[in-house]
DNA sequence: AACTAGAGCAACCGCCTTGGA
DNA sequence: GTCCAAGGCGGTTGCTCTAGT
């Protein structure tokens, strides 16, 4: 890899665009649209690669782009995504409609991680900055943390053969289809990449529960579905630091954090993994039901669409199962021992889920997780579970249902609380449609496992 | 007025993934 | 299965502007 192709053939100007380019250009994609990005520059008159076209309509031209300074709001909902998502921007950006991914880069490293440094937080780690340890050696320092969990997390996943299970891969939407929507042909394309076990092996051994869920049950990174999660619930030790964001309408909901998705939505972390990855292995009509079960803390908040109960199956592999495909045993099956499922029926009138891991073989077991738990508060217990997968497992995988169940709490309050504040005037009418983001995973969801 | 340092921003670079041949 | 072009993304560079000296 080097110099893109189109640049050797011909020589191309570089820098700054003049306006008379980007008349050229605009008026071309105006016109005809982009289509294929290395033959826009021949067609419009330009001596430019596609590349540079691409990215000058995407950072510049684009008609829906916002101009102007970021507001308090979105400067804050920057550095909440930013605890959550780090250096994606491209992600970041999807969730601030009329903001690209470079101008939130150039915000973040010009601008806000001065200011969190200012107010006493690391912008790498989201955590406070601890006396004696500068900026730059904080961030060495978590850098070099990193690396080092990262090794030992390799090194316990080599001794844990329960994880070194077979491949397995799932569907995952393109980051093009997400990132850049302002394309309608684009809209419906059904192009997929498959995420190979490897990544779900560091997902599970970054000890990021958060990306675990994230990875696992949305369908893709970059339009992800969602969610408001509360990190004690879900995010294990997840540095989610909502301090310094005290004033905007995402932080009165605080740890409710909601997320958008690519047209604006906004859902709940529980919503994520319900939306993507539950409306993608339940049909509508069938499921099998476990009456005891595990209950999993986060209740899930789905929108109201009429899908009955569903369970979907999970183990501490990363190899994961389907038999959606036959529309009649909706779940997703990791390996034999365990199910993370839905335990409540479905309709239009009740949206809540209530999960539960269930364990379907180890009962009884008294083990040191299950001491852990009784001697913690509940938040703590799962914030300790979803920090460590391999607690999690092994709680699962030696605890009765009964010892580990939970109160569901439910959370579409607020999804509703919030959006208000947030989201733009003209999409808030969406809230009470169905999504038919959902039907569309499913279909997706349906196609991906249904070869497994 | 000249110089310098820093901030902000636009654009490029290099790598990765995807999909088609 | 391999190769290659295209597209996407995050990191980096370099230019311009502005404030301070």
């Amino acid at each position: 890899m080097g110099r893109h192709s189109c640049c050797y053939k011909q020589k191309l100007r570089k820098g700054l665009w003049s306006p008379e380019e980007d008349e050229k250009l605009l008026r071309h994609i105006t016109k005809y649209g982009h289509g294929c990005w290395s033959s826009v520059p021949k067609q419009a008159g330009l001596q430019r690669c596609g590349k540079s076209c691409r990215l000058r309509w995407i950072n510049y031209l684009r008609p829906d782009l916002k101009r102007g300074t970021f507001s308090q709001e979105e400067e804050n909902i920057i550095i909440e995504l930013h605890a959550v998502l780090g250096n994606r921007w491209s992600q970041i950006a999807a969730q601030l409609p009329g903001r690209t991914d470079n101008e939130i880069k150039n915000l973040w490293n010009s601008c806000l991680k001065k200011k969190l440094r200012q107010r006493g937080i690391d912008p790498v780690t989201h955590k406070p900055l601890s006396e004696g340890e500068n900026g730059e050696d904080k961030e060495a320092a978590a850098r070099n943390r990193e690396k080092v969990a990262s090794i030992s997390n390799e090194l316990n996943l080599l001794k844990s053969e329960s994880f070194m299970s077979d491949a397995a891969s799932y569907e995952q939407r393109p980051s093009s289809l997400a990132t850049k929507g302002y394309t309608p042909e684009m809209e419906g394309s059904s192009c997929s990449k498959t995420v190979n076990a490897s990544s779900n092996i560091n997902l599970m051994n970054n000890c990021s529960s958060k990306d675990f869920f994230l990875e696992r049950f949305s369908t893709s990174h970059q339009e992800s579905y969602t969610t408001s999660c509360q990190p004690s619930d879900l995010m294990g030790n997840f540095p989610l630091q909502m301090s310094y964001a005290p004033t905007d309408s995402l932080s009165t909901n605080s740890y409710s954090s909601h997320w958008f998705n690519q047209s604006a939505r906004s859902f709940d972390m529980n919503a994520e993994l319900t939306s993507s990855a539950m409306s993608t292995i339940l049909s509508p009509t069938t499921s099998s039901y476990h009456p005891a079960s595990i209950c999993y803390k986060p209740s899930f908040t789905f929108p109201s669409e009429d899908i009955s109960t569903a369970s979907f199956t999970v183990n501490g592999s990363h190899d994961w199962e389907t038999s959606a495909s036959n529309n009649r045993n909706n779940s997703i099956r990791i390996n034999s021992n365990t199910e993370l499922r839905c335990n409540k029926p479905l309709n239009a009138h009740n949206s809540i889920l209530a999960w539960g891991l269930a364990d379907c073989s180890n009962t009884g077991k008294e083990t040191q997780i299950q001491q852990l738990m009784e001697s913690q508060t509940e938040e703590a217990k799962w914030s300790e579970y979803l920090h460590n997968p391999f607690l999690m497992l092994a709680a699962v995988q030696s605890q009765t249902p009964e010892s580990l169940c939970n109160e569901i709490k439910p959370s579409t309050h607020l999804l509703s609380d919030t959006l208000g504040a947030i989201l733009p005037h003209n999409k808030q009418q969406d809230l009470s449609q169905p999504s038919s983001i959902f039907s569309k995973d499913i279909q997706k969801l349906t196609a991906a496992f249904g070869h497994i």
